[in-house]
This record gives structure tokens, C-alpha cells and sequence, in this order.
DNA sequence: CATCTACGTTTTTTT
DNA sequence: AACGTAGATG
């Protein structure tokens, strides 16, 4: 294989094969004990252990906080410095891309220098992309094959379901998307697919879509997230040769998070442990979070059954967390069945314990949430030591508007990326169809943009162009400029379009691809559309476009930007200045904050109502988990709180404490900030006696506690019967029923209906609408 | 072909 | 409530 563009790097001599549990003479040379003995420094005996436990399957199970990272990239480390193998023999996979740099920066810091070849340690995504790209051809592909994003995905199914002649407005693309998502990442292809399962969408069409689907991908050199895994095991199945070269190439397999792989993952690295053997998998069954995104638990609990004979460490000491925190959290998961079952602990000085704090709204919560966080910041804490961890994204809103009214400086991991911005997507599709002609989506999103003249008529007629040729837009385009079948105005369009992006590709080997970025931004008009564009946005637009030719000379060429930007989401973030993280509970997983603010633990926003309604007990325990890491961030301090009303699609609802803070162990926790509880806007509603006497050790709490308990943790009725509590404590409000009031956006109504503190006012412009009496005024 | 309007969806989490 | 899309209108 000369000029292998995808080199596997030094594969040259391996050390000859080692007996377990002993290392050739050469190996031995090689080892240098001033290397090899400072790396083993400072662990403790599990760590150690899982350092240097022998060959064969071997499953770490690592608590939050244990440091199981450093088991890993030393475990790693070891392999390389006692000469059991070369890097490039190394397999060591990851979910991230952030996780995957860390472990090479942490084995290099381990091994003193740079540790080269280390080419196979990556996420399963990126790794498997290299794979498939060296034998593309196997499974019907070249190797320049563009990897779609969920919004082409997403474009592309809509294609195939107007086709059909199916509903859309029934049966929407992203629901077939996420269908699709499901099937492959349980390692399913189109002729897998049970027809129970295919026949959930458009009346038995999914598997036939889907089908299309796998068919339009091959056409277009094309492959969405999920193809990646399974074209790669499809390639593992039907090419005996191909993955007997990969088995054997790889001599030690290492996994992080394995209780987030799913089926595909599990399948695959099943195929290639096969020969050596020699797997090991870290995770901690506790902080299985992604089940809707396929993960399956299961995976890591069976783990001893998958792979006979394997041996299983626990790192139970826990390095980070408060006694407090901790026991909080192990009380918390306690609530969970089928774990493996860990139990944590730490010789750490106690702290505080859990601060557990009920509000009136979000508002409020985001006003308290900034001035404890100003407070500790007048007390010498860093902001970049302070962190919100929410359940869902739109709760971070409210924590931003505080912040910028405060100025306190915060930083948003995970929000809006970059890449997914309008002009950037618009930038990249410019690239790719240079790159790859046959990219339909980049083709058609940027073919009139600037307007160059090609409507949808003429979209159309290009569309079953390629249609009845079956082949890419972008070719049946340069065949259809050659015939009448256009109008001569969007044929000379057409015929220019074509042209240009031919002249760029022709550029592409004699220019740096920066160079050429810019070019073809100015050349095609893109900047200057937005040069004259009015809108205030404008000029923040060009600003990301620079931003974008900037950053792409961080990368070799045209092909590297590209792989990274389909692959890596997140661009590099500085992290060098002071600033409060604010991010989902998911973003937060594997990393750690001295204070850690917990908002919205309420029903139904936590744990999440569409969490129960579609996966019951299975859903609640994984939310119940989502907790437990959120817990588990925190070195010091954590704040939950819960308002008692949040507005959900525009609408004011009353909502209950959540689940989990009764679970929490009550000596472990404080309750009730009354300082803040008791002052201001909440004292004078009558939410703040309320949560006063609600409160852990009383009557009524208790009684709703052991209510609880009698019944299964999702069942509906509990729920309801405490809101309805709560609301009848609520009840005596000092509305009455046709009492005429006036609400500042809405003007003057009636009282038609009292609900607690929320009232139904016939408007006499802005029509019925459900308020807060708070927000209300008598007239 | 561009702009306006009405309607519907969104708000769970992401490689 | 806010945003995006589809369809209609100019």
C-alpha cells in the first residue's frame, strides 16, 4: 500500500509477542525504570492495580471522582514505556473529542515527551472514519466521501418523503431521522430492520424510505453520523482480510465511558477484541446518560458474561467531592436497581452540606443564583470555579440575562456552535462541493446564494435531471447546460455556476486553502451579499466569516478543515479567563467545579416529563443519574433549587419539588436559605410560608413522602395529588371571580377562574389568557 | 423572484 | 413568546 495517505505510522518491528504477565528480553531493554517508576507515584493500590493487571479483558469500574482518567492514560503510558506495544498498536477509544485530547496530552505529560503514532486514539466516530476511508471502496464509497450533519441528513429524508408521496406534515423528516439514528446505532441496516419497526412511520414506508435513503448516500459519496459505526462493521463482516489486518493490529483495546456505548459500538469492538483479547473498558454504570441516544447499560453490566474470564477493578475512592456531597449523591442513586454497585468514599474534611433552596420563579432563581455567585467572589472565589448545570438549554437564558445585568463575565459550554451557524454552513458547502462534486446538499444550498438567478423552476428541472440519470445534481448539471431544456437565463446561470466552481477546484492543488477560501467567498459574491445586507446581523456575520478563514489555518489543507469540521463540533474554546460555566447536565459529565448551582429540580422539568412519558422506570433512573453526575461536579459547595412556578411555551405553570430532593438523605442537606427565602419579592407571596412549612421535616412532607413510596416512583397519581396540595395551599387567593383587574401587557380583563395564585382573565383586547395574580392589579 | 402573513412548533440531552 | 416555514401575494 505505497503512498498510503492514511498511514498507520510505525508498524515496524513489534516486540516480540509477550507471554501474559511477561515482557520479552527486548521489551525489557527498553524499559527504563527512572520512566517507568514515576508514572506508578502517587496511586493508590486500585489505580495501581488497574495499571498493571495482566492481559485479557479487564473492566474498570470508576466512580466519579476517583480518577480513573489517570488509571486509563497511565495504564496506556505503561504499555508504551515497558515496550508491550507500540502506540500505533494501541486501540483507545473515546466519546468525545475533548476526552480524546485530554488522554493524549495527559500520556504524553506522562511519558515526558510528545508520544507520536498514537494515530488510534480517538472517538469511535473518528477512528472509524479512518477506517472506511482506506477501504471505501468495500463498502461502495470513494475515499473522499463527505460526512453528512443532521441538518443535510434531515434535508435530504424531506427529499425522499415528498417523493413518496407521503405527508410530511404527518410523518415529519426528523422524526425519520431519528428513527434512522435508532436503526443504526442498534447495528441495524435497511434489510435488518423488523417490520414491526419500520412499519411505526408513514404506514409501513420507513423501512422502504429508509432503504432510499441508504441508496441516495452512495450516490451523493455520502454518509451521515451513524453510517459511520455501521458501514465500518459491515466493512469488519463481509471483508474477513480487512478485519483479520485490524485484530491483529490491534494488540491492547481501551475504552472510556463504556456504559454510553450502544449496540453498533459494543459490536464492533466485540469484532476486533477477538484476537488478543486484551480489552479494557472504564466506566461507571452511574453515569450512563445517553440512553436516548442509543447507549445501553446493559453493555457494561454484562460485561464479565461478554467476555469470559475478565477481571474487574472498582476505584472507590473518591478525590473529589465533600463527604457531604457525596453521601448526598450516593443517597441519591441508591434509588436506582440494577447497579453494579459502588460505594464511595473520601478522607476529605466534611464541608457544607447541600444547600437545597425552593424560589418563586426562574427569575428569582437566577437573581439568587448571581448574588451568591457575587458573594463568593467578594470571598476570593475564582468565577471560573463556579458553575449552573441545567437540565435543559432554554433554562440558561435567564441565568444570561442576570449575568449581563450583574456583568458578572460567564462563559456557555455547548451552546450554539459555531459551525452551525447559517453563514459558516453557507461557507462549507462552498468548500465542499469543491472538495466533492457529487455533495448534493452542499450543491443545493448554496447554488443560489448569492441569487444568481436559479429559481425553483430551475431547480427542478435539474432534479429529475439527475433523477432519470441517477447521479449527483452537480453532474447532471454539466450535462444539462448542454441541451435546451432550460430557460437560456437560468442556463447561462447554470452554465456560470459551473464554471466557477470548476475554476476553484482546478485552483485547489496550487494554493493554500485559506488563500482559496477567501477567493471563492469573494468570487462567488458571498461576502458581498452580506456586505449588503442591511440587517443588524450583517456585520457579525462577515465578522464569523473572517473568523472561519482564520481558524482554517490551523489545518494542513482543504480535506483536514473539512474531516475536522464534520467530526468536531466544538471549536477550541479559551479557557484562560475568569468566567462562570453555564451548560446542560449532559456537558457537565467529566468535569469538575468547586461550587456547583443545581436550578430547576422540579417535576417534569427534572426529571423530564418526555423522559418518563417515553422510557417509564428505565427513563426516570437514567434522569435520576443525570443528577447523580450533576452532584458529583461539585468539590465543595452545591445549591439545588426549584421555583414554584415556571413558564413552559409561553404559559405560567405551578410546578412541584422535584423527586430527587426527598431522595436526598436529610442529614446530608440544608434546607431553605431563609435569608433569601424570607426576603423580598417571595415573603410577600404566599409561596414563601409555604415552602417554610413544607420544608423537609414537616407533617405534610413527610405524609407525601411515605404516600410516595407506597406507590411506583412514576406513577401519576402521587404527582398530581401534590400539586394539588400545593395549589389548595395556595388557594386563598385575594382575587375574587369577576373582579375586573388590569395586567400590564395584556390591559383591563375579568377574573373568569382562580387556580391557586394563577388566574384565567377574559381580556377585553388580548382575549383569555392564564396569569399570575401577581403580575395583575386590582382596578 | 422577493416579501409578507399565518400557522405551527419549539424546549432534553449530541458524536 | 419567539422563531421558522409554507403559502400567498405583489
Amino acid at each position: 500500500m505505497e503512498n498510503d495517505p492514511f498511514d498507520l505510522g510505525s508498524d515496524t518491528p513489534p516486540p516480540p509477542p509477550a507471554q501474559p504477565g511477561s515482557i520479552s528480553a527486548a521489551a525489557r531493554a527498553n524499559m527504563d525504570a527512572r520512566r517507568v517508576g514515576p508514572m506508578l507515584d502517587g496511586l493508590n493500590d486500585e489505580q495501581r492495580a488497574a495499571v498493571l493487571a495482566d492481559d485479557g479483558p479487564l473492566l474498570l469500574l470508576a466512580g466519579a471522582g476517583t480518577g480513573k482518567t489517570r488509571a486509563l492514560t497511565t495504564r496506556i503510558a505503561h504499555k508504551i514505556a515497558t515496550g508491550q506495544a507500540w502506540p500505533s498498536q494501541i486501540l483507545a477509544v473515546t466519546f468525545t473529542n475533548k476526552a480524546a485530547r485530554e488522554m493524549k496530552e495527559r500520556i504524553s505529560s506522562l511519558m515526558g515527551e510528545t508520544v507520536e503514532g498514537m494515530g488510534w486514539l480517538g472517538t469511535f466516530h473518528s477512528i472509524s472514519v479512518r477506517i472506511l476511508r482506506r477501504h471505501a471502496e468495500l463498502v461502495d464509497l470513494r475515499p473522499d466521501f463527505t460526512i453528512l450533519d443532521t441538518d443535510d441528513q434531515i434535508r435530504l429524508i424531506k427529499q425522499i418523503i415528498q417523493a413518496e408521496n407521503v405527508d410530511e406534515k404527518r410523518w415529519p423528516a426528523r422524526q425519520m431521522a431519528g428513527l434512522i439514528d435508532r436503526w443504526k446505532n442498534r447495528g441495524w441496516g435497511p434489510e435488518d430492520v423488523p417490520d414491526g419497526e419500520s412499519g411505526f412511520f408513514a404506514n409501513g414506508l420507513g423501512g422502504k424510505i429508509y432503504t432510499t435513503y441508504q441508496q441516495r448516500l452512495k450516490i451523493l459519496n455520502a454518509t451521515d453520523f451513524g453510517d459511520l459505526l455501521l458501514e465500518c462493521l459491515r466493512l469488519f463482516r463481509e471483508n474477513d482480510a480487512v478485519l483479520v489486518e485490524y485484530q491483529n493490529k490491534f494488540k491492547h483495546i481501551l475504552v472510556d465511558e463504556y456504559q454510553d456505548t450502544n449496540a453498533v459500538q459494543y459490536l464492533w469492538l466485540r469484532l476486533l477484541a477477538q484476537a488478543h483479547n486484551n480489552i479494557c473498558c472504564v466506566g461507571d454504570d452511574d453515569q450512563s446518560i445517553y440512553g436516548w441516544r442509543g447507549a445501553e447499560v446493559d453493555n457494561i453490566l454484562r460485561f464479565e458474561r461478554d467476555f469470559a474470564g475478565a477481571q474487574v477493578i472498582r476505584l472507590e475512592r473518591n478525590y473529589r467531592s465533600t463527604p457531604h456531597i457525596l453521601a448526598a449523591a450516593s443517597g441519591l442513586i441508591a434509588a436506582n436497581e440494577g447497579r453494579l454497585g459502588k460505594e464511595l468514599w473520601t478522607d476529605l474534611t466534611e464541608g457544607e452540606k447541600v444547600n437545597v433552596r425552593g424560589v418563586w420563579d426562574g427569575d428569582e432563581e437566577a437573581r439568587l443564583t448571581g448574588d451568591d455567585i457575587e458573594a463568593y467572589q467578594r470571598a476570593g472565589d475564582k468565577l471560573n470555579e463556579m458553575a449552573i448545570l441545567v437540565r435543559a438549554s432554554f433554562q440558561m437564558r435567564e441565568f444570561e440575562d442576570r449575568f449581563i445585568a450583574l456583568g458578572v463575565p460567564y462563559r456557555v459550554i455547548g451552546g450554539p456552535r459555531f459551525y452551525e451557524r447559517a453563514e459558516i454552513r453557507d461557507a462549507n458547502a462552498y468548500f465542499r462541493l469543491i472538495a466533492q462534486a457529487d455533495d448534493d446538499l452542499a450543491f443545493e444550498r448554496i447554488c443560489n446564494k448569492p441569487r444568481r438567478g436559479l429559481g425553483n423552476v430551475a431547480l427542478q428541472t435539474l432534479h429529475d435531471a439527475a433523477r432519470r440519470q441517477n447521479t449527483s445534481l452537480y453532474r447532471a448539471a454539466t450535462q444539462l447546460v448542454q441541451t435546451e431544456e432550460l430557460k437560456p437565463a437560468a442556463r447561462r446561470a447554470l452554465n456560470g455556476f459551473i464554471q466557477a466552481v470548476e475554476r476553484w477546484r482546478g485552483l485547489l492543488p496550487s494554493m493554500t486553502h485559506t488563500e482559496l477560501a477567501e477567493l471563492v467567498l469573494d468570487e462567488s459574491g458571498y461576502t458581498a451579499m452580506w456586505q449588503a445586507d442591511k440587517s443588524p446581523e450583517a456585520p457579525g456575520k462577515l465578522e464569523n466569516l473572517k473568523e472561519l478563514v482564520r481558524s482554517m489555518d490551523e489545518f494542513e489543507n482543504m480535506t483536514g478543515y473539512l474531516e475536522h469540521i464534520s467530526l468536531v463540533m466544538d471549536a477550541q474554546t479559551q479557557e484562560n479567563d475568569d468566567k462562570v460555566s453555564l451548560m446542560t447536565l449532559h456537558a457537565a459529565k467529566g468535569l469538575e467545579f468547586d461550587t456547583v448551582f443545581l436550578p430547576g429540580w422540579e417535576e417534569g422539568l427534572f426529571p423530564h416529563q418526555r423522559s418518563l412519558d417515553e422510557s417509564g422506570t428505565k427513563g426516570l433512573e437514567e434522569e435520576r443519574r443525570l443528577a447523580y453526575v450533576g452532584l458529583t461536579r461539585a468539590r465543595q459547595r452545591a445549591t439545588i433549587s426549584f421555583a414554584g412556578n415556571r413558564r413552559t411555551h409561553g404559559q405560567w405553570n405551578s410546578a412541584i419539588p422535584s423527586r430527587f430532593i426527598d431522595e436526598l438523605p436529610a442529614e446530608h442537606v440544608e434546607v431553605g436559605d431563609t435569608e433569601h427565602v424570607g426576603s423580598g419579592f417571595a415573603s410577600q407571596s404566599r409561596f414563601a410560608n409555604d415552602f417554610a412549612a413544607s420544608s423537609y421535616n414537616s407533617p405534610g412532607w413527610q405524609r407525601a413522602q411515605a404516600n410516595r413510596s407506597r406507590l411506583t416512583p412514576s406513577d401519576p397519581p402521587t404527582i398530581q395529588a401534590r400539586a394539588e396540595t400545593i395549589v389548595s395551599n395556595m388557594s386563598d387567593s385575594p382575587y375574587q371571580r369577576g373582579e375586573r383587574i388590569f395586567h400590564q401587557k395584556f390591559g383591563y380583563g375579568r377574573i373568569e377562574a382562580i387556580e391557586g395564585n394563577k388566574l384565567t382573565v377574559g381580556f377585553e383586547k388580548a382575549g383569555r389568557k392564564k396569569v399570575l395574580d401577581t403580575y395583575v392589579e386590582k382596578h
